[in-house]
DNA sequence: TTATTTTTTTAGATTTGTCTAAATATATAG
DNA sequence: CTATATATTTAGACAAATCTAAAAAAATAA
C-alpha cells in the first residue's frame, strides 16, 4: 500500500505521461506537486525501489504497469467521487475537485465498487473526463478543441482541459456546459477570439478559453 | 487544522472521557491508539500547546471546549458516513467502521452538511449511537443493558457498546438487531447467561454478550 | 512508612517527506 | 567545440510521529 504522498506522485506522473510516451521530467513533477526538484528526486527513488516507476538518473521516469494501474485506480476513485458529489449531493462542477482530492485516497476496493454501482456505473465525470472501470479500462473518445473549429462548424461540448474553479464558473456563466451544442460563426483575426452561438445566443469567447473547451463535431 | 493523527487522539480522548469527567490517563490513550505511552506523552504536549487539551504532568488530560467540539465533529462525520455506507451502499453494520475511520477525516464542512441532508438528518448511526448535529448537540437517550434486565421484563434493542465485526455478526446471526423487541425469560445462576424471546424464538445469550446490548425498557 | 509495583516522562534514535545550497550532468548557443 | 544555461542530483538539515530504554513520579502493599 502507498502513502497519500506516494499516491499523489503516481497520479501526477500518470497525468503527465498520458498522451505522451516520453519520460516524465523531475521539474514537471515538482511543479505539479508544488514542491522542489530535490524532493521529487527523493520520492522517485522510493517509487523506483517499489517498482512503481522506471528511473534512470537524469532521464526522468516512466510508470511501470503496476504503477500505472495504481495511478488509474486513484483517478477512477477521484472521478467517481466527483460524480457522487455532483449527482447526489448537488455540488456544482466547480466545487468538487478539492474534496475529491481527499476522497480519492480512501482505501477500500469494496467501497469503490459499491459507489460505482450506486452511481449506475457512470462513464464520465462532471468535467467530461472518462472514468476507468474496475479493470482500469476506459475508452479515450477522440475530441477536438473549440479553438480548432472552422467557421460554420457545429460541435458538442464534451469536456474541458482546465479544471480551475474560476474557469468552470466562467463557462457556467456563459452557458457553456457539457452536452451543449454550439456553432462557430466568426473567428476574430487580431486576437483569435471566437464568436459562437449556443442555444440561440451569440457569445464571444477568448482564444485562451476556446483552447480548453473539448468538442465533438 | 489538525493532522489525522491529532484527530484520532482527540476522538479517543473524547470517547474515554464521555460518561466520566475524570482526567484521561496516558496508558488508556496508548492502548486505544495502539501505540506506546511515550508517544502519547509527546502528542499530549502538542495538543496542549494547541489548547485542545488541558494537561498536568502525571495527572492525565481533559479536553478543552475547543478540543471537545473538534472531537464531536469527527464523531459526527464518522457516524454520518456509517449511515451512508449502510443506507445507500448496502453495507452491513459490521462492515462500515473501518471505512468510516478513514472517511471521518475528510475535511469539508459543506460536504458534511450536504451528506447529512442527503441522509435526511439521521439521529442515530447503524449501531444506535447518536449523531451530533452541526452544532455538536445530541441527546443522550438513557438506556440499560440486557444484562441488567430482570426476569419477565421486556425491552427494545437500541444500541451496542461493542463495535467489533465479530460481535456484530454474532448478533446478526441471532437476530438481535436494532429495533427488535425482546423478553427476558430466565437468568442462569451459575454463569449469568440469559434466555430471551425475540420474535417468538427462544435464544440463549452469554452474560458477556448481554452486557453489550443496550436496551430501552 | 518503607518497599514494591505501576504509570508516566525523558533522552535519544528512526522514518517519512520536506527543504536549501552546492555539485554535477545535460542541453543549447555561439 | 567550447561556453553558458538549464535540469537534476547529492549532501546535510529539519519537523512530525513514532520507538526503546532508562529515569522519575505516583499508587499500592506490607
Ligand atoms: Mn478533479
Ligand atoms: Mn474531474
Ligand atoms: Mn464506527
Ligand atoms: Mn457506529
Amino acid at each position: 500500500m502507498q502513502s497519500f504522498t506516494e499516491e499523489n506522485y503516481l497520479k501526477i506522473i500518470y497525468h503527465l505521461s498520458v498522451n505522451n510516451d516520453q519520460a516524465v521530467q523531475t521539474n514537471a513533477i515538482a511543479e505539479k506537486m508544488q514542491t522542489k526538484a530535490a524532493s521529487v528526486t527523493d520520492m522517485i527513488k522510493k517509487l523506483a525501489d517499489k517498482k512503481l516507476v522506471l528511473y534512470k538518473k537524469y532521464q526522468g521516469v516512466h510508470l511501470t504497469e503496476t504503477g500505472k494501474q495504481a495511478a488509474i485506480n486513484i483517478v477512477r476513485k477521484h472521478r467517481l467521487w466527483e460524480v457522487f458529489l455532483v449527482e447526489k449531493l448537488n455540488f456544482k462542477w466547480d466545487e468538487v475537485h478539492d474534496i475529491a482530492e481527499e476522497l480519492e485516497h480512501i482505501n477500500s476496493a469494496e467501497l469503490v465498487e459499491r459507489l460505482d454501482e450506486f452511481l449506475s456505473f457512470p462513464k464520465n465525470d462532471p468535467h467530461g473526463d472518462p472514468i476507468p472501470d474496475k479493470h482500469g479500462k476506459f475508452d479515450a473518445v477522440p475530441f477536438t478543441r473549440l479553438s480548432k473549429l472552422k467557421t460554420g462548424e457545429k460541435g458538442l461540448i464534451m469536456g474541458v482541459s482546465e479544471h480551475s474553479s474560476a474557469f468552470l464558473k466562467h463557462l457556467e456563466k456563459l452557458g457553456l456546459t457539457l452536452g451543449k451544442t454550439l456553432t462557430l460563426t466568426t473567428i476574430t483575426d487580431f486576437d483569435g477570439s471566437v464568436e459562437i452561438i449556443v442555444e440561440d445566443k451569440k457569445i464571444s469567447v477568448t482564444r485562451e478559453v476556446a483552447k480548453h473547451i473539448l468538442i465533438r463535431i
